[in-house]
DNA sequence: GTCGGCGCTCAAGTGGGCTTGAAGTCAAGC
DNA sequence: GCTTGACTTCAAGCCCACTTGAGCGCCGAC
């Protein structure tokens, strides 16, 4: 992948298909290696950084989470042990957001339909007398309700 | 449900489950009316109107949205017409993040096995020769390699 | 030699939804 | 009257991943 053939950041940049500021932002951070001061070329092994930063990111992990990552990688412990309880540990969030994901989706199926002029008749609002329960749960709720909202 | 009784901001604060300074901050956007200054006493009408802001903000809407909705209901033209736009657009959205959402939990539980040492033999980490893919669309990649990560 | 374009650094700004801090006010109980 | 504790205000801070702006340097082409 490296071939030695030097580009600006601004080339890089648009290779990688991200701004050149996100690029120095990285360095500033530790996610990128540091590099001389001045204006000064880079092979195109930052790419694949790059490009391991794009997809890491995409499933979820958060830059400091990225850089524990490409740590492992850079000193030759090897990735595979923070990778595996880092990922581990986003999966439980990600089923988490999977089950509010769908909950969202049924409740907004039912509110695309809605014809209440207020809350206060409309099943998608639970009642809030006394104590309150959590709102997140509320979602839940229309499933059961079924498809119309309106009170009975 | 508005009794008349009064109540301190901290007593609404707890019995609604949010935070005193957030329904101050929700004063101060218009999400709730604006009251007199000094130590004051609200009825329990605005417990109603804090379950609705907390059901609307699970389902994905932002407080803006919120806003226009209470907007709609207390001029009295009704909520059913926001509603039904806001509903509609947020569901793409929400969608469109369960998508998202899928990809991710499906590469990460590969990457829950993962014994690569590096991003270059794994097959998570698509290889970025030439020009950049979306980042995102590696994520599906992994489902057409199914369960083993190492590149054959 | 001079012009345009890209690069550099450092600081500050963005958005969303609050929280936190400082400093003051009020009401109830002793 | 005094203490205590809950309440009040307003401004500033937090998180995250960057972007934007100011003010400058360097390099290649004409």
């Amino acid at each position: 992948m490296a071939n030695g053939t030097q580009f600006t950041i601004g080339e890089i940049a648009s290779r990688a298909g991200v701004a050149a500021s996100a690029i120095r932002y990285y360095e500033s951070i530790g996610l990128l290696p540091e590099r001389e001061r001045g204006q000064r070329r880079d092979d195109d092994s930052v790419l694949g950084r790059l490009a391991f930063i794009g997809v890491a990111q995409s499933a979820g992990f958060k830059l400091p989470e990225i850089k524990e990552l490409v740590g492992e990688i850079d000193d030759g412990s090897g990735m595979s042990a923070s990778m595996r309880v880092l990922s581990a540990r986003k999966l439980d969030e990600v089923e988490e957001l999977l089950v509010r994901t769908r909950a969202m989706k049924g409740w907004l199926e039912v509110a695309k339909e809605c014809g209440c002029a207020s809350p206060d008749e409309c099943s998608l609002f639970p009642d809030q007398g006394e104590g309150v329960a959590d709102p997140a749960a509320a979602l839940e709720l229309v499933h059961v309700a079924g498809r119309d909202c309106r009170r009975p």
